[in-house]
DNA sequence: AATGAATGAGGATTCATTCAT
DNA sequence: CATGAATGAATCCTCATTCAT
């Protein structure tokens, strides 16, 4: 009866490690994961899964809006420590690869409009949409980005670039990715400096990655 | 003796039609959709559909051995077509995004393997590449492609392009891509020929659309 | 239109074919057999299989009194062609576990009174009954059949003893029911004439042939 | 605080509860009864008999190997019980009969090797000759039985008798093979004892019953 | 009359969610 | 408050049967 109160803060660490482990599985296996299978690697039961999130939409919006903090603290932290907003630009771009947001490819149809339909989603978006805002005029005072690319540019760039390249091999998606941003921001840039010349991946090299890291 | 022939039951015609209907269904409704909700909508029985596809991964398969191919025969009728290698490459990447490739995100875990990694999928990539191969090496002799733009590059690139946004309503994320690939494809340009200034899709313009476009 | 009438005797073909295509593959593949694999094994297609027998209920039904005529045919040969009656018994009871009639184990429940009460059934028990009362009846006469078996005891025991045991190889199964014809026989006769002795078959030997029949 | 315990949710108790519902639903409604019907029969959900046991095949090797352990404590029990081993034997075969293995008889083919080629199976069968092997041999010792009756034989017997007549109507069935029984059980013996003469089952009875016992 | 593709009702199985311990 | 067994609706898939060719 008289518990000391010790086990208060155990709630909001279950609640943390349920979201993490939930973005975890949902990038690698996709979205057909169970909630079992989340509770299982999370250490925890069903039922305490459940407690933290009354369903599965639920906890699909928790991750959601767990990500969208990530995004904004993201850009934030860019924001503040970089002295070029273009670098700024760049960092967030770059950043926002690392989020494991392979989950958003598990939403579609009616699902959206309950796990990203609601004020706090809708509220977490703004917010970043402001921080990003501020780093693109910036960089459009700087001169470093041209003037044709908008803050909502930016944010369709991330939405597709998060994502990670499923049906190829880990090591080769995450390489691509890293290179589609470099093109990306070349694109975005206004006048390109000329950027140290690097190898291109050829065909030949993609082939012979894809099954090099198949075997493995 | 002399029928009209209106009731053709052909096999290979409904073979297609399952096909196309589940490209369809998976773009639309996500990899949730139920394997009845695509019989019911290409219009025959659950028992047809299984006698083509023996099982899901089955179908999943057959939807990607499709979509290769029309990604193969974008690239040869674009090469074909188009007197410059330039035109070329950026007519693929532009069509790619209406080929309602979206399926492609769904596919995670041990899945890749059972629905991506056969031989025939394995043996349309490298066809893919061959043609991706010609029109690259004709856009750096022509001095518009980037020289440390592969075709490995391209076809990350598009990995990435062609799936939609489908947090967005369906038509801002349709123009997010549209102009993701402009982007994209300035990014590669070796010289960026002066673009003619176009409006920046700002963050308040994004947020009026996606309020807007969520009403409808 | 003028068909000179030749194909006339390949409906009745087939439909023998059937039914004994349909016994083996009972037999071997239990109840579970679906309607298809006895067509494909019958080497015809799943419509000509409903034209001769126009559901489950009425194959098997078929198969059924197939093997009753069998059944009477071998009694009357037993019956004609054997000197003692015991004899005739005797090679009934042995020839009966010939016939493959695993198909019994699979008729249960509601289903007995569909494929098993029929007229034609029913009347094909009572002459195979008549027979075999005539062979009992001798067999008495003779001094040969213990007074207290009766032709209801025999039909009793070859029901049991016509199906094999599924769970052991084959070999091993048809073996051990050749020994339990033997001891069945040898407990009906009246005074056993000292059967020239034989090897028992142990329990080492049973083990070690079902483990050694395994591999093959 | 001292509840009457009347709702004790207890899964082993539902497992073994399960087992002895699928045997029964088995013995009575053959091999085709559904999963569904094992578990209304049973009182649980679908769900629970599926935790249980994953699929059909694991309940059916469930319900096997029960038997088994039926069997053995059977032997044993007789063994122990019994002052002459032939009364043991005896007491075994009639034993064996009484424990709706019907079961046994459905199945066949490839499903032989995924329900009863089983380390547990396997040294149940090894376990069960065991014990029958001493009954075996005390009943030679005794000179009751024939000195070419082996354990296997034995074996082979019951896996024979235990099953059910399905054609005919269950009393009957039942009764056909206890007399089936008596006549093995003679035909083992050494010197038969000179059994009292009971009445014979003639055919015209037979037929009197099965018809009698349709109707009801 | 034969064929085999199409059908769809029904059975097997899964998994989100609830609840007794 | 955690646990994990129980639930049963929903989905996948099969197969007996029909029907267009």
């Amino acid at each position: 009866m008289r518990a000391p109160g010790q086990l208060r803060a155990d709630a909001q660490r279950n609640r943390e490690l349920i979201i993490d482990t939930a973005r975890e599985v949902f990038a690698e296996q996709g979205p057909g994961a169970t909630m079992d299978e989340v509770a299982r690697l999370a250490g925890v039961g069903a039922g305490t899964l459940y407690r933290h999130f009354p369903d599965r939409d639920s906890l699909i919006h928790a991750v959601l809006a767990d990500a969208l903090e990530r995004m904004i603290a993201l850009a934030q932290k860019a924001r503040e420590e970089e002295t070029w907003a273009w670098d700024a630009l760049s960092r967030f771009v770059r950043g926002c690869a690392g989020l494991r947001l392979d989950l958003l490819i598990s939403v579609a149809g009616a699902q959206v409009h309950r796990v990203a339909g609601t004020p706090e989603i809708n509220e977490g978006r703004v917010r970043l949409l402001e921080v990003l805002d501020q780093i693109v005029s910036a960089a459009h005072d700087e001169g470093a980005l041209r003037t044709d690319v908008g803050t909502g540019d930016v944010m369709g760039v991330v939405g597709l670039l998060v994502r990670g390249l499923p049906t190829l091999p880990a090591a080769l998606g995450d390489e691509l990715r890293e290179r589609a941003v470099r093109l990306v921001l070349a694109g975005m840039r206004a006048h390109p400096a000329p950027s140290p010349p690097e190898q291109p991946l050829t065909a030949e090299e993609l082939t012979r990655r894809f099954s090099a890291e198949r075997e493995s």
